[in-house]
DNA sequence: CCATTCCCTAGTAAATCACTTGGTAATTAG
DNA sequence: CTAATTACCAAGTGATTTACTAGGGAATGG
């Protein structure tokens, strides 16, 4: 289980091109000076969301990025999973030498919490984050009072 | 935000300790043993832990380390926090140029994302995953669904 | 006293991060 | 056709992080 700031990067990028691609590609020169990631950096990324088929790229003049599909098929967990290579970790059925101890009981705690973390994130998708915020927006309007939460508890 | 291998390493030694904990401290050593984690690894970890309060340390023979507050008290976005430096990205009033832009719209869906996952974590304790996992070995004892399924969507 | 345990600092090889440099390949506008 | 534009590709780099080793204290129990 991974989900460092390349992930966070990544799904930055995907969320400008779901919210700057609806009429014609986005180039990577533009993503770049809206986020502030280096032109390079992106291209790397983008070459591992091209792999996963989450991005299409277009050569020449006028050409960039789209979605490889919409922004509902595209969960964060296939983002993270695509630049950030998810390990799910030691299901010690074989490899390791944990008959039933301590040590095989909290891999299988572990593993179950990995799970729930990852379906969380696949149960999430670019179109959800966009339309969420669209009607956040609408309904509030005034307070940000889950953000608020979460960062006193950080603290 | 962020969730490294070192998050696991924390979360992985606090269940060890919250199972083997219930009459009398837990040494680093033995964690060490069951974990398969390096002792001195673990003093750091236990150190930021401590910071924390998360965990309470007992010098001397017999001595090792209790959990600072009961199980149900821990979250695992606590645990995740101590280790890890919890990082609330770029809520960009002020600090960057990006008024109104495509920029501060993404940095705002990113940081309502961040929050989520910060609650979905923070809403699990070590001791619901204690008995969650007792729960579903009486229940279940047979098929590991959920598991199965994060496995062929990582895939 | 002395073994045990926590506690603390420093250093390190390997990996990762975010980036730079310097290209090549395809496509379009003129 | 040419030149500009864009995606694509590879190599390398300083800074940071990871997981660990080494080498010590400081407190406590037998």
């Amino acid at each position: 289980m991974r989900l460092s700031t390349k992930g966070r990067y990544a799904v930055t990028a995907m969320l400008d091109l779901a919210l700057n691609g609806k009429n014609g590609p986005v180039t990577l020169a533009e993503i770049s000076e809206n986020q502030g990631i280096s032109l390079s950096y992106l291209e790397q990324l983008f070459a591992a969301l091209r792999n996963k088929e989450l991005v299409r790229g277009v050569r020449g003049p006028g050409g960039g990025y789209y979605l490889g599909k919409s922004a509902d098929e595209i969960s964060i967990a296939n983002i993270i999973c695509a630049v950030d290579e998810w390990v799910e970790f030691t299901r010690c059925g074989g490899r390791q030498n944990c008959s039933g101890g301590a040590r095989c009981l909290t891999h299988t705690l572990w593993d179950d919490l990995s799970s729930e973390i990852f379906n969380f994130l696949a149960n999430i998708s670019l179109g959800d984050l966009v339309r969420r915020n669209l009607n956040k927006k609408e309904d509030e309007e005034s307070s940000l009072s889950v953000v608020a939460d979460a960062d006193s508890q950080a603290a």
